[in-house]
DNA sequence: ATCAAGATTACCT
DNA sequence: GGTAATCTTGATA
């Protein structure tokens, strides 16, 4: 038996490749903690933005006050309000002042799974089914966590919120499309998800 | 000051 | 598969 302890990614893995962090920080694991208790998803499905080049990126036009927080170097928390209801989490990549981004779009729940689905629904499941609608979308699983604005800028490298190496996965477990809900640049093949897993957010 | 758009979701047929 | 809900933001005047 052979036993992985998962460290917490340093600020090195944040701040290389885009479309290499983004395929990486598949089957990674997403800790929050929340007062005594420590949430945590394996992140099935991200997409990635880029600043200088990709039309749909927040960062495309350049900083404004929301999306400032895209021109840190990597490792840090990118959480933005939309649609009048929901919050985002990215995972700011690269070097400083470039602007680039994975947006998290699912996950697949592990610790503290009781409180994502008081956090979500504000009761008990009523079917079982309902686990699999508690973190397939990037706006649920912020509700689902209790990400919102107060956490846009987090330091990734602290211990608020974080993510833990997992093993590398293998590139035939990982499927490949377009992005999801853009107007803009929607050609780049830049989803990236772990095929076959229940709580990516569109099969 | 006003306005249109938005990296979504839930609910409808 | 279609669409209403809801409000912040950035752009324009």
């Amino acid at each position: 038996m052979i036993f992985y302890k998962p460290k917490k990614l340093s600020r090195q893995f944040y701040t290389r490749n885009l479309l290499f962090v983004a395929r990486d920080l598949l089957g990674k694991v997403l800790v929050k903690k929340s007062g005594s208790k420590i949430l945590s998803g394996k992140i099935v499905e991200v997409e990635a933005y880029h600043g200088d080049y990709d039309q749909a990126s927040h960062a495309f036009k350049g900083k404004t006050n929301r999306n400032e927080v895209m021109f840190n170097e990597g490792g840090y928390l990118y959480v933005y309000f939309t649609y009048g209801a929901h919050f985002c989490a990215n995972i700011v990549v690269g070097k400083k002042d470039k602007g680039i981004a994975v947006l998290i779009r699912a996950l697949e729940p592990m610790k503290s799974i009781d409180v994502m689905i008081k956090n979500r629904f504000g009761r008990k499941l009523i079917h079982d089914k309902e686990k699999y609608n508690l973190t397939n979308g990037p706006g649920k699983l912020c509700q689902a966590c209790g990400i919102n604005r107060k956490h846009n800028g987090v330091d990734l490298t602290g211990n608020e919120i974080f993510i833990l190496n997992q093993p590398k996965l293998r590139s035939k477990e990982i499927g490949v499309s377009k992005r999801i809900g853009i107007t803009r640049s929607v050609n780049l093949q830049w989803r990236f998800f772990i095929k076959g897993n229940p709580f990516v957010s569109r099969r």
